[in-house]
DNA sequence: TGTTTTACGATGCGTTCGCATTGCAAAACG
DNA sequence: CGTTTTGCAATGCGAACGCATCGTAAAACA
């Protein structure tokens, strides 16, 4: 047999070909031939280590799921407030790393609305996010509903990192953003209640 | 020539095949022979009416602009916290309607990260949904700074619109979420400053 | 050292794609 | 009423697709 190789390293470059070419054209556009292109090599490598062009995109997905992961992981911070805040902004495309990672991530969830394979992947993820800031915001504002919060700020910081991703917001623009929904958030919301309505009419025409 | 047809009517037939196509199985799925199984007519009928595949899915893409527009268009309100309400909702996939066009526009919004094109046309509207959203909050809530409670209650919806596709959030917990925000923005938020920054260490690791 | 096994490059196949071309029935028009 | 124009169906073409197959250089193993 040929010099003994990594296995899971030529997987790994070869998944990160696929989210470069997903992050520069498209999910659409990934094809055997483009991804081994990116990669350098030919197409029967990609072939050898992916049996089918569904298994390399889950690969790929996996990927940036746990490279999302060790970036959100290798935040820290003693204080709460500040640790929520940096984590909110991690999963904005500011820093290189995450300006790289975002357009995938956005692939990939437009793909979710009709894939339930990835949806549920995502939605994991997400589930654990919720409990996870929720321990936060429980922290620095006892009382309320703080899962409530978390699940706005998630629904918040997707939408934001999309306006970015499509130039709606700037990078700063954005920060600010969160440093005010943040602001919002834990500052206040005692209340249980339903919110808003001030008035009882059905406010549709 | 045979019988005289009304142009913008069998383009409309297609375009709203080319949305169900979008909606049911992805944006990448969209192929001519696709559209005109779905529209119930020959390829023939479309290459009539679209020159070109993209020019077929530009015409999808404004179709559903108008007709999300249009909806939001539809609603109203004399109290302006309702009105805003009313309108955030119409912007989740709650009615029948908005659930057939939110996975398009879902599917838009991520090729727009990717195609500047679509990116431009989706910011226009964005900014205008800024100014009109603003303009609703300063009738509530007098100070502040309304553009940034706009932008970010759109992003707020626009995340939210998607983790409800995915079935992260359920409609019922998205309308609750919504109420809940809007009692966040619309309540106080008086304060210009930077907002929750609690120390001044660098956050990350 | 011979054998086997692994890692690939190369090539081919059947399908589907967007698009161009062609043909023709039918109705509006002189 | 014949001519022209329009609306479309049908078909063909080259390219790109996913995937299967085959061939082979090379290293681990006996």
């Amino acid at each position: 047999m040929p010099k003994q190789v990594d296995h899971d390293e030529r997987r790994r470059e070869i998944g990160d070909a696929v989210c470069r070419v997903i992050a520069a054209r498209g999910l659409d556009t990934v094809s055997l031939r483009h991804v081994a292109a990116e990669t350098g090599v030919s197409m029967g490598r990609v072939q050898h280590y992916f049996a089918t062009k569904d298994e390399m995109l889950m690969f790929a997905f996996d990927l940036i799921s746990e490279r999302v992961e060790a970036r959100l992981g290798a935040v820290h911070s003693d204080d709460p407030a500040t640790y929520l805040r940096a984590i909110l902004l991690e999963l904005l495309p500011l820093s290189p790393a995450a300006r790289a990672e975002a357009p995938v991530l956005a692939a990939f969830l437009a793909q979710a609305v009709v894939e339930p394979r990835f949806a549920e992947v995502l939605r994991r993820g997400n589930d654990e996010m919720v409990v996870w800031l929720a321990g936060l915001i429980a922290a620095v504002r006892p009382g309320g509903d703080p899962k409530r919060d978390a699940a706005a700020l998630l629904a918040f910081a997707d939408g934001l990192m999309l306006q970015v991703l499509i130039g709606q917001v700037s990078p700063e623009a954005a920060e600010e953003l969160v440093d005010h929904q943040l602001s919002l958030v834990l500052t206040r919301s005692r209340h249980t209640g339903s919110g808003t309505r001030s008035d009882s009419s059905p406010a549709r025409a």
